[in-house]
DNA sequence: TCGGCCGCTTACAGCTGCTTTACCCGCGGA
DNA sequence: TCCGCGGGTAAAGCAGCTGTAAGCGGCCGA
C-alpha cells in the first residue's frame, strides 16, 4: 500500500509516517500543498493523509484536483477543529473519510486500510478461440484445458492473434505489435516464434499459415 | 450501547451521562481509574469515555489495560489540552478516539455513536490464497495455519501480490505499491526481497515468477 | 553499549529465451 | 529443367534475466 501524508507540522508529519511503516506501508511526505500536488502527478499513491491548512496550496485544493483527475486515490482528510461542519464540507469537496484533531493513531491506520482495501483494479477478461484460453492478467494459456509454458515473445505473438479474432494478421503487423520498433524488418523472428508456438500449442494446429498474407487462428 | 463514563468531576460526569442516556444509551459513571478498572474487568462495555487526569490510575493506565487485554471495548479520551505533546503521546497508548475539552456535547455524542458502530461492524478483510492465510488489521500471515513471521517489507510484498488476486505483477509494480520514493529504480530489493519470502512461506511454493514479466501467486 | 534483525547493495553463477545464420522443401514461371 | 521465392526447421551464440550468497550500515531492544 502507497501512502502520501501531507502535513506542514513536522513533527507530526513524521510521527505518523513511521508509524504508518510500521504497518508495512509505503509513506511518502510532503510538508505543503504544492509538494503534493507534484507527487500526487508523478505516483500513484492508494491513499492521502492530508491536513486541511497546508502552506503554499490548502489542503481542500488538493483533494479537489485528486477528484478532478479521476485518479483512484483515496482522500483522508485532517482537520484542527473537530468541528462537525468541517466534517460536512470536507465530504462534500470529495474526501473520502474526515479525521479531526488530535485523533487516536490506531484509528488513522484502520481508516487508511479501510480505504486502501476499496482500490481494486478490475482484472482484464480472458480470450477463448479455438481451444486456446488466455489469461492476460495471469500470463496464462491452456490448451484444452491444460496449462502450456510460453516464452514471454511466444505469449505476445498469441495474444495478437488472439486479439484479431480470426482475422489474418500479417508478419509486418506481429512485428509491430509484439516487438519494440528497433527491429530488423528482414528478420526471421516471427516465422521461427510462430514455429515454436505451433509446436507448444500441439496437434491439432491453430495457427494456420495464410500463404502471401500472414497468419490467422 | 452500553457506555461507561469515567470523570472525576461529579457535575461534569453526569451531566454527560444523563446526555448520553437520553440518546438512548446504557451508562455506568464512575470517578476515578479504579473503579473503572473494576466496572471494565465485569462488564462488557462497548464504549468508555475516559479523562486522562484521573485520581488514583491514571487515564493512559486505564487505557493501556483495555488495549493489552484486546477487548472489543473502545476508548475515547477527554484531554484538558489539545496540546501536541499531547497527540504523540496519544499515538502510543492507543485510545480510539481524542476529544480536547472544552467540547461541544453534540461532538462527544457524534463521536460515542461513531465507535460503537464501529464495534458492531468488525472489519474480516482477511486475504486468502493458495493455503495462504494474510490479515492486514492484524499483520499476521498464515501458511496452512501456521503462523509465518515476516518482516515489514516481506509482508508489504507479499500483500501486494495477494491482492492482485493470481494476476502478475511485475518488479516495477511492486516497486511502486510496497516501496516509497526514494529507493534506486534499478535496485534488486526485490529479487532478494521475494527470494526470502518465499523461503519463509515454505514448500509448496506459493509465488511463481513468470519470466519476463514478474510474480504471481 | 552491544548484539541482532532488517533492508539494501554488490557480485556472481546459471540458465533461459531471443535472435541470427544456415539450410531445407515445395511450387510456379521462364 | 532451372531458378527464385515463400515458408518451415535446426543449431548456436549471446545478452539479459533470475536466484543466491555475502556483507554492510542503521535501528531498536536488551
Amino acid at each position: 500500500m502507497r501512502v502520501l501524508v501531507v502535513e506542514d507540522e513536522q513533527l507530526l508529519a513524521e510521527a505518523v509516517a513511521t508509524g504508518l511503516r510500521r504497518e508495512a506501508m509505503a509513506v511518502d511526505v510532503v510538508y505543503d500543498g504544492e509538494a503534493a500536488l507534484q507527487r500526487i502527478a508523478v505516483n500513484d499513491y492508494d491513499v492521502v493523509v492530508l491536513d486541511r491548512d497546508l502552506p503554499l496550496v490548502h489542503g481542500d485544493d488538493v483533494c479537489r484536483r485528486v477528484v478532478e483527475q479521476g485518479l483512484a486515490t483515496r482522500v483522508i482528510m485532517l482537520t484542527a477543529s473537530g468541528d462537525i461542519s468541517d466534517r460536512v464540507e470536507g465530504l462534500e469537496i470529495g474526501a473520502d473519510d474526515y479525521l479531526p484533531k488530535p485523533f487516536a493513531f490506531s484509528e488513522l491506520v484502520a481508516r487508511v486500510r479501510a480505504l486502501g482495501r476499496r482500490a481494486t483494479v478490475p482484472l482484464p477478461p480472458v480470450l477463448e478461440r479455438a481451444g486456446i484460453s488466455l489469461d492476460p492478467g495471469r500470463r496464462e494459456v491452456l490448451r484444452d484445458g491444460k496449462p502450456v509454458q510460453l516464452a514471454p515473445k511466444e505469449f505476445a505473438v498469441l495474444e495478437v492473434l488472439m486479439r484479431a479474432g480470426g482475422a489474418v494478421v500479417s508478419a509486418e503487423q506481429l512485428l509491430e505489435k509484439a516487438w519494440d520498433e528497433h527491429t530488423d524488418p528482414f528478420t526471421n523472428v516471427v516465422r521461427v516464434t510462430v514455429m515454436t508456438l505451433r509446436r507448444k500449442l500441439g496437434d491439432p494446429a491453430v495457427i494456420v499459415t495464410v500463404p502471401g498474407s500472414g497468419y490467422r487462428i
